[in-house]
DNA sequence: CTGAAAGCGCTTACAG
DNA sequence: CTGAAAGCGCTTACAG
């Protein structure tokens, strides 16, 4: 209830005994209090220097002290933005996508707009729910992780719809906008890493669930081995699930080779953890017997015995480049902004020159 | 471009240059096609049973076919619900964060509602500022996890906002409406399977930020040490920071002790990987030299070596009840929950008995 | 079964 | 500097 000093009164009252929406104040309300018209309040809320100041000065107080809150609903509609961007990741939990989100928060705090969080489940159908709910919910832009539909956005984007930027697509062929790690190159560098360091006979772990992104580092791997002039070995490679889950099988599979591996090269740090677990449970210890390496440079990997030798993504970066790239289509740009970081090799404990060789 | 049987057209163009907001297909757009009013569009596209079913289904098709997306923005401002659910998060790249609204996502989906993120980056003001947009985006109910205002939000409520419910409110006090775990009898677990092992000299090692989590669990701690008779050491106290890296003072700390501690307890798992990481640097084994517990049960406390002990929150579960509870309330429930959620003990390999008692 | 009308809470030319 | 008016894209009584 707030109280004029004319003695006009307001209140606010739940309509009946459920809980079900209830009239919030609106700008009606406040200009009936400053008896203005509800036109000069929507100018004062905003600062507009059409208003007097003092005038300003007394509606600002009003709306303050009833605890109005404009609708942005309403604005919304008018304005035709929401400053709003979606974000579909598989899952939130993944901390792969919980820190690219994190640059995403960040970048879009900077600039006022509220981030709004769909899941895709890694499936292509509940991807496309996902984008279509965001659609509805008329976000000014959306950014996708770890798409599995890609290029199949073209024909939506034509349709003239929300721009859409993908962050690591795993849709074989190109997109638009995108920004991308770069695969091929950071997936030679550490097995190049490897073989520097003395390892002939290196494993790939890979994902079975045929992301773009494992084709790429499988690329990777094979272009080093060739560079070096190595054989590449078909029985040096698995396939696991980017879990750890996945891991032990694959392990048993190289393992069993007649000449296992000395080094395993894993798709990313989720199946390296499994594979340090099994390795281990096999009673080798890393690095003495085997060397392991990840991809991501998830968190965790610094922690873990011994620290996890991996690529870093950077995941942030990444995020924040993704809202670059959607505030610069907002803004008017129409170029094709196909963005390729660079990993960054981080050599930790995980990793040493095989026994033979020492 | 959409062309119809009778030849009428519909092309809607970007208004000039930029990429300022374009006018997308509108209700009416349909009903011009269709040969109808807007009402019935409007009708047909929510299956309303007063419409002739040939009619609707033209009438979808023609939808369907020019790709119209509904405004939800439109629908929100008529039926003053917007389907939508703030979270306010610390760091949504905390795993506990990010687990909590994995859960949160899950109930969400299931009754179609968004849900919107905001970060409070663990401090009071940011917070406060988070739940404002979110009231201003009208969402229809909020959870704040980890909250550092509590009690404060009370007068906010007391103005007939939206409903709010705190998920391990870090606030002294209790809130109206609350999920929460039980603190105290999972610290009086952890603490006491320590005990049972046979371990006197026990360290805690808190968390310096004044988290209300943090006084619970020592209070545990105290309790559990009364309850089995051992003098409590001010010695073996000491304050991290929640995360890996508070933990090598505050182990340099307890380790200097005259006796030092054959167990540390950790206000959380992440500064348990900090203290095993500090206390193994020191040459010490884990768990022959030494037990460490945590707390939370991060998705990769099994994968540390050796698999740490510790309390698991069911993030996940309590991100559903505290959704359920929102839900609850939107129904029109308007009794008070105060849900409190037990921990579990999860009893792996960094703990064993001390090395004098074997 | 269908349409005309009112209204949700704002913004913003337009006229004073 | 201020107000009346139109309109954003929907929903939903109301009248046929």
């Amino acid at each position: 209830m707030h109280t004029c000093a004319n003695g006009d009164t307001i209140v606010l009252v739940r309509n009946s005994a459920d809980a079900s929406p209830f009239r919030s104040a609106s700008i009606k309300d406040i200009a009936r209090l400053a008896k203005v018209s509800h036109s000069t309040v929507s100018r004062a809320l905003h600062h507009s220097p059409l208003v007097n100041p003092e005038t300003g000065d007394k509606i600002r107080r009003i709306a303050e002290e009833t605890g109005y809150r404009r609708s942005a609903v309403a604005r919304s509609l008018v304005t035709r933005r929401t400053d709003t961007v979606g974000v579909v990741v598989t899952h939130i939990a993944d901390p792969f996508a919980a820190e690219v989100v994190g640059g995403i928060e960040d970048a879009a705090l900077e600039r006022g707009f509220s981030v709004i969080l769909a899941n895709s489940g890694g499936d292509p159908d509940q991807e496309v729910r996902a984008v279509e709910s965001l659609e509805e919910r008329r976000v000014d832009g959306i950014v996708v992780t770890s798409s599995r539909v890609g290029a199949l956005y073209v024909p939506m984007l034509a349709r003239m719809k929300v721009p859409i930027v993908l962050l690591n697509n795993q849709h074989p062929g190109d997109f638009v906008h995108s920004v991308m790690i770069d695969n091929v190159e950071a997936s030679i560098a550490v097995t190049r890493h490897l073989i520097e360091a003395g390892h002939r006979r290196i494993a790939y772990i890979g994902d079975r669930n045929g992301h773009q992104s494992d084709t790429e580092r499988f690329e990777g791997y094979l272009t080093a081995l060739a560079n070096a002039d190595l054989m590449f070995d078909a029985g040096l490679v698995a396939q696991g699930d980017g879990k750890p889950t996945g891991a032990p099988a694959a392990v048993e599979r190289v393992m069993a080779q007649p000449q296992p591996p000395t080094a395993i090269f894993c798709y990313n740090d989720m199946t390296a953890l499994g594979v340090m677990r099994e390795v281990r449970a096999r009673g080798l210890k890393i690095p003495d017997d085997i060397s392991v390496v990840g991809f991501d440079d998830i968190p965790f990997a610094e922690y873990v015995d011994p620290p996890l030798t991996t690529i870093r993504q950077p995941m942030h970066e990444m995020g924040r480049l993704a809202m670059r790239t959607l505030f610069g289509l907002l803004a008017g740009s129409d170029s094709t902004q196909n963005i390729k970081v660079p990993g960054e090799l981080i050599v930790r404990r995980s990793t040493a020159a095989p026994k033979e060789t020492r």
